[in-house]
DNA sequence: ATATCAATTCGAAGCGCTTCGACGCGGCAG
DNA sequence: CTGCCGCGTCGAAGCGCTTCGAATTGATAT
């Protein structure tokens, strides 16, 4: 591979002015910019990554954890990375995966001076990152909202706002009882922030809408959500709103209301939360509340890049929900 | 951040003595090793990663280039990548993700040191990537099948003996028309390997069988799927057995079935390409072929990684197809 | 007692880059 | 004509690590 030194002596020049020219960082006259452009593109010369996170003690790489594990919505995950990764190389930052529950990689990431920063995804209340992070010389933002982010930033779709709404927009299609279908069970157990911050919305706004209101949790395997519908229907055979905060259970939950001979939106309106695409390869387009997975992936890098060279402080950005009328509701 | 002399200072020996504890590339004495390892831990040294890759030409990373862009099966991917991810780390290398069309990064990662080897998701049959890939210094394994591998390491399921595969069964459960349900208009006119070949294998080994086959490709929005089933079974009335290979059109496939009045599988067999854990979350379980994404990613990095400590030779490995049945198929 | 050897450990060089201080040079003001 | 200033460039130091050859030591062989 050809080094700094190649092209300086191609170009006729010293290494640290084709430094300067790769970094502007001193100005440098038009002739001889031209010169070392010229070397490095004949000698298709890049900078090695290693030597100069050696001396500048910059990586222009940025971690980045992500869930594997089961239960999980997985297209939102893919939304959201590629939001990150599209975003960081905007600002000609690289990307370095890390697994959720790979302690020793988060360590390895930020000691080891592999990264200039971290986005860590799917924050739980009480996260075992977190003293990692804040122990780190490296900015990091969270996505969710652990119980203590002291110094820590986060950024998220603001979940318990979304349960709130969906139960004021069955409320205000004069549905009286409803129910929400949430996370399945093992996820739950997990107190994922997002998970716990809906269901508390959904839960405690829809008193306050006049609503009587079921939260139950639910699987994703096809015959699983039909017996979870089932008994909630049988339970409160009144149900005429559903809340469903579950992507994999979304169809199943759509073809056992249908199978149960309730229609939708007839008989039953139905509101997810989950990306815009997936309400709208629903059998019927769904009205939803959509979650932003790539608009926040992007934000996450922007909030990490901002205090990376702006000096910026921590901060906790909640993004508002926004509800989308489709053909999976109707006035009841 | 610690270095390796302030180890060294504390345990009282020189740096290049805490290298080799840390490497093992020569014999220490069992005192020194653990006066070395204590002083690692109390002051919670990690080695610099990038002094580390400039001294030693080693950066333990691997490159993975994911495709983010649309009409692809999303869990495929994510499976196949956590594949990749997983058994990185249990080789102690970490990730860095690149995206399909980057070729820039390609080349950062690859001339700038950044990786050690790669790993190239969705080959196409003349991809661009390949030249780069051939010139580089790194081994690298593609999980597709190009027009043109030389000198390139190759892995995938055998796509072309999936579709016999297919047909061969469809013809052993006594059906006489059939079709296949391919990927959107817009991933076959890429021509990423994998799609051709399935194709490819469905329509040349369906005559083999005795069968009539026809073969379209199928977008994944409901509406759509809807069409394209009500066409197929215009034009072809007699069709009973169906060949799917599109996860997110399967489960509108099967409604429209349904809704056109053709029961699954009375009277039509479904044998859908897909992982089994989609296959296992329809409405009816899918017989299907096993897409092993999860396996194929590890077995990338096994690949790449006996090239790189063994000097192995580049090698294609196909991996067999396996179809189980399930409930979606019936004899006719 | 001396030569030899293996087992450990050390020192120094060097990986490729950034960055700081210094230098040379032409143009300007005095 | 002299002194300054600023622009453009260079040289050297140093980032933290690996690795090679050499040095030290105690033990074994002669």
């Amino acid at each position: 591979m050809a080094t700094i030194e190649d092209v300086a002596k191609a170009a006729g020049v010293s290494a640290s002015t084709v430094s300067y020219v790769l970094s502007g960082k001193r100005s440098i006259s038009a002739p001889t910019r031209r010169r070392v452009e010229q070397a490095i593109a004949t000698l298709g010369y890049r900078p090695h990554a290693g030597a100069r996170a050696l001396a500048s003690a910059r990586t222009e790489v940025i971690g980045l954890t992500i869930p594997l594990r089961s239960g999980i919505d997985v297209p939102v995950i893919m939304q959201f990375a590629g939001g990150v990764v599209t975003r960081a190389r905007e600002h000609s930052h690289d990307v370095l995966l890390l697994t959720q529950d790979d302690l020793e990689g988060l360590e390895r990431a930020t000691n080891g001076s592999m990264v200039d920063a971290l986005v860590v995804m799917d924050v739980e209340a009480d996260d075992a990152r977190i003293p990692i992070l804040t122990r780190s010389r490296q900015p990091s933002v969270l996505v969710g909202l652990p119980r203590d982010a002291s110094g820590l930033s986060c950024v998220d779709l603001d979940f318990e706002a979304a349960g709130r709404l969906a139960a004021q927009h069955l409320s205000e299609l004069g549905h009286r009882q409803v129910a929400m279908l949430g996370a399945p069970p093992e996820v739950v157990d997990r107190h994922t922030s997002y998970v716990d911050r809906v269901m508390r919305g959904f839960a405690e706004g829809a008193p306050d809408h006049g609503l009587d209101a079921k939260v139950v949790s639910c699987p994703g395997a096809p015959a699983e959500v039909a017996r979870v519908v089932d008994e909630l229907l049988a339970e409160a055979p009144g149900t005429s709103g559903l809340f469903v905060h579950n992507e994999r259970a979304l169809p199943h939950v759509l073809s056992s209301l249908r199978e149960a001979g309730r229609s939708v939106p007839g008989d039953v309106s139905v509101i997810a939360l989950c990306p815009e695409d997936v309400a709208l390869a629903q059998q019927v387009p769904m009205t939803a509340i959509d979650l932003p997975a790539s608009t926040i992936g992007s934000l996450a890098v922007d909030m990490v890049m901002a205090r990376l060279d702006g000096g910026q402080h921590a901060e906790t950005r909640l993004l508002t929900p926004v509800l989308t009328t489709r053909g999976s509701t109707a006035r009841h």
